[in-house]
DNA sequence: GGCTTATCTGGGAGCGTTCACAGAGTAGCG
DNA sequence: CGCTACTCTGTGAACGCTCCCAGATAAGCC
């Protein structure tokens, strides 16, 4: 039996002023006379105010608020350390801007749906879309409703929405081609997530380093950037090629369970198998020997697409923003 | 450049009826003509109409939204593997409800009083808090303000709120147990977030499990269940006593840390020192040896507010619950 | 004093919905 | 035919707020 919350009227009617008056005071503008505040103050404080956030939004036409969709699988959002960083980066600019984050989970059809109708009935200002892959009706639905947004990473298939991504293809190109640079002959991947830019740019840019060497054979494929591929890729990988010495595992999570199967199969890292991964995630630092990876500005793509998103709202027009990386070498390679 | 969206009145006059047929045509009512549900579907789709939600919620007087505020600080966000299974088990809870799941993140001050605001605004119809600490603002904004709540984990200094939880005092003190069981005779502990019910009460489990043996400097204390904790502690527990030989981690994550310095000082796990953790979070079978580790059911958890929140909602009455827990026995001791 | 300007307050209009009610038409039935 | 019951539609009245305009009073200046 939850009582009635108290409105503007009844502080109004307890101050003995008028409900414009009392605006006035909670939004904190001129041209209000001190007894006119204290008056209204101590009737919020008596009558137990707080002001109703769907009204103020209907009539101004915002709500201060913006979307943050993640869109990933269960074992991701686990297991993914840049989710974590992503949202944090792009909260602190948001905070700081004054505009609340919300997150929003797809986690079934029914899941996407009604976010996709959160997005459009105006409950938020704007929208950063994370982990969007082809064909994501999340995607299509923000494109046709025309509400500012902007994507974490590439979704193929929708050039024409605003995106901060790093050049994946470079970073992968520029890490096989340090790791082929101590003297490895024949280096393989663990390629996953090839629904996404991420996964195909990574598995792009091992093709071009390592040329004309370059075999369909010398790639696993797995859906997922988990620690569990990495394990898996690493033994069928053994299988095929026993006589590698080098592997580019598509992330760290991915890195660490192959560098776990092959110190089970006896073979010493870096001696025998040099191991490179993808992130700079904590993972990295956690390997033993310690991953020489690529370091990806995960909070900063957070704070990018959050001020892309914020741009789009102040009606200036959204530009395309690569990140960069940089290839840090440890122990593993 | 943005035009302004068609409103309910424009679909009506597009359609040639009246603003309350379209609004029973989309809200699914009864009572509506074939004809005039085709005119009005026609007409949506030919003047692009989406429901404004703000207008929605301002006269039904509620939102279908659930807050879950996640207050933690940066690294258990990307380490703590039980926030995702908590969000999750949560959604998809809320989910079948057709409620919608907004998360909130604070990790400024600033952040505690934007999302104090977002709750008490009437955005949401309850909310589930995780990770809730003594004299958290949160915790008493929403005491004040009555609204459905539900704690994962209890809240200390806050006895009237409901939560869930488990029994972190008993499962400690089972899981201990049993590691002595094993026929050790000096075993410590690596205590964190001693600011949080769950970490003062698995310390207080291993004291009464270890009973008279007893001593403050068999626990080195840190603030966060982190891999580094246990890195950390482990060193300082060798240094008191280097003739340990066993020890029980408060968490995974730091059994994990704690694990890897101890092979680092050339002890063997488990002959020379037997470890135990707390989670069964993937952590666990990472290690090498796996962990024994209680097994707490976060997804359960996450469950359990949701259904707690709803519950209150309804007008029911919220029990506190009580979630079992279960000690899995692996390698590590 | 008369004019302009600044300060302060009250109240009407409107944001885009839903809901309750009234009224019209059609069908069923004794 | 008259009555009840059902189906369908339109409209006024909220929901709680902000914005704008009008008006009142006070202050400053020639």
């Amino acid at each position: 039996m939850r009582r009635r919350r108290a409105t503007i009227n009844d502080v109004a009617s307890a101050a003995g002023l008028s409900r414009g008056t009392v605006s006035r005071v909670v939004n904190g503008e001129k041209y209000v006379s001190p007894e006119a505040k204290m008056a209204v103050e101590s009737a919020i404080a008596k009558v137990g105010y707080v002001r109703n956030s769907a009204a103020r939004n209907l009539v101004r036409q915002e709500s201060r608020a913006i979307g943050l969709i993640i869109h990933e699988p269960h074992s991701l959002l686990f297991e993914d350390p840049n989710i974590g960083s992503i949202l944090l980066g792009a909260n602190s600019v948001l905070s700081a801007a004054d505009y609340q984050l919300v997150s929003l989970i797809i986690d079934t059809a029914r899941d996407s749906q009604r976010v996709a109708d959160y997005l459009r009935g105006g409950l938020v200002d704007g929208a950063v879309i994370i982990s969007a892959r082809t064909a994501d009706p999340i995607a299509t639905a923000v494109r046709n409703l025309g509400i500012p947004a902007a994507f974490v990473g590439h979704p193929p298939g929708t050039p024409d929405l605003p995106y901060v991504g790093i050049d994946n293809a470079s970073a992968a190109r520029a890490i096989v081609e340090r790791l082929l640079a101590t003297g490895r002959k024949k280096v393989a991947m663990i390629a996953c997530a090839l629904d996404r830019d991420s996964g195909q740019d990574r598995l792009e840019g091992f093709r071009k380093a390592v040329g004309a060497a370059f075999r369909p054979d010398l790639v696993a494929e797995f859906p997922l950037y988990t620690y569990a591929a990495g394990a898996d890729g690493m033994t069928e990988l053994l299988r095929r090629h026993p006589d590698l010495d080098g592997v580019f595992a598509a992330s760290d999570a991915v890195a660490a369970g192959a560098m776990a199967t092959l110190q089970e199969h006896g073979r010493r890292v870096p001696e025998d198998v040099g191991i490179v991964g993808f992130d700079d995630s904590s993972w990295a630092l956690r390997c033993k020997p310690q991953l020489s990876t690529v370091k990806q500005p995960a909070d900063l793509l957070g704070r990018a697409a959050a001020e892309l998103v914020l741009a789009q709202i102040e009606g200036k027009d959204a530009q395309v923003r690569m990140l960069e990386t940089s290839v840090v070498w440890r122990e593993s390679a």
